[in-house]
DNA sequence: TATGCGATATTCT
DNA sequence: GAATATCGCATAG
């Protein structure tokens, strides 16, 4: 498992949001090592009135305005993170929201931060996937191409069919294809017609 | 399987 | 006040 550079990471927030379905996101915590391999994304792109840069750079959502490959993390609804990858040049405010991980390495310790009862179910949804992987806001605005305790590494095993979607959750811009997923994994999040 | 609702904090109007 | 890139539990079919 090779960490990614930023050279590797495509400069268009679409085309990243295709790009990271199949690579793995690495978390290095006192209680060891979690891994998850991408598989559901959605792209919040440049200009999208459902994107929490729209109406320009705050406190809050600074990190989405750096350099593509840092993390912007977020409390939504009070009580769950949202993890997302900027995903532009310096200054222009977009991302790449991580939806749901396939577990890889240290699922045991991912089960003791949960409370979710199904092993499929510990890292679908963005909500469940920081819990397992203990990401808050802590973690936010860090580099995840560098030394860092949250990095994105090469594919353990390159995906199989990638479809896209409209997004989950949202209220505005509902039309857009810009979720992207694994075709069929069993760790995906959203309804059974979303999975396909 | 599908739909509905409450919990709960921060941001925006 | 209202809205929110969610989740888990409840209930109905």
């Amino acid at each position: 498992m090779k960490r990614l550079k930023r050279a590797d990471l495509p400069v268009d927030t679409a085309t990243l949001a295709y790009f990271l379905i199949g690579k793995s996101l690495v978390r290095d915590a006192a209680e060891g090592r979690t891994s998850g391999r991408i598989i559901e994304t959605e792209a919040y792109v440049p200009g999208d009135a459902s994107g929490h840069a729209y109406g320009g750079e705050t406190d809050r959502n600074r990190s989405l305005f750096l350099r593509r490959g840092h993390a912007y993390v977020y409390l939504i609804y009070g009580m769950h993170f949202c993890v997302n990858v900027s995903s532009e040049r310096p200054g222009i405010g977009a991302g790449v929201l991580l939806r749901a991980l396939e577990p890889i390495d240290g699922v045991a310790i991912m089960q003791a931060r949960s409370r979710v009862h199904r092993a499929a179910d510990l890292a679908r949804g963005p909500g469940r996937l920081t819990q397992a992987m203990a990401i808050d806001r802590r973690l936010d605005g860090i580099d995840l191409c560098s030394r860092s305790s949250l990095w994105l590494a090469s594919a353990a095993r390159p995906p199989g069919r990638v479809a896209t979607s409209v997004r989950i959750g949202i209220s505005k811009e509902r039309c857009r294809l810009l979720r992207f997923y694994e075709a069929g994994n069993p760790h995906l999040s959203g309804p059974s017609a979303l999975r396909k």
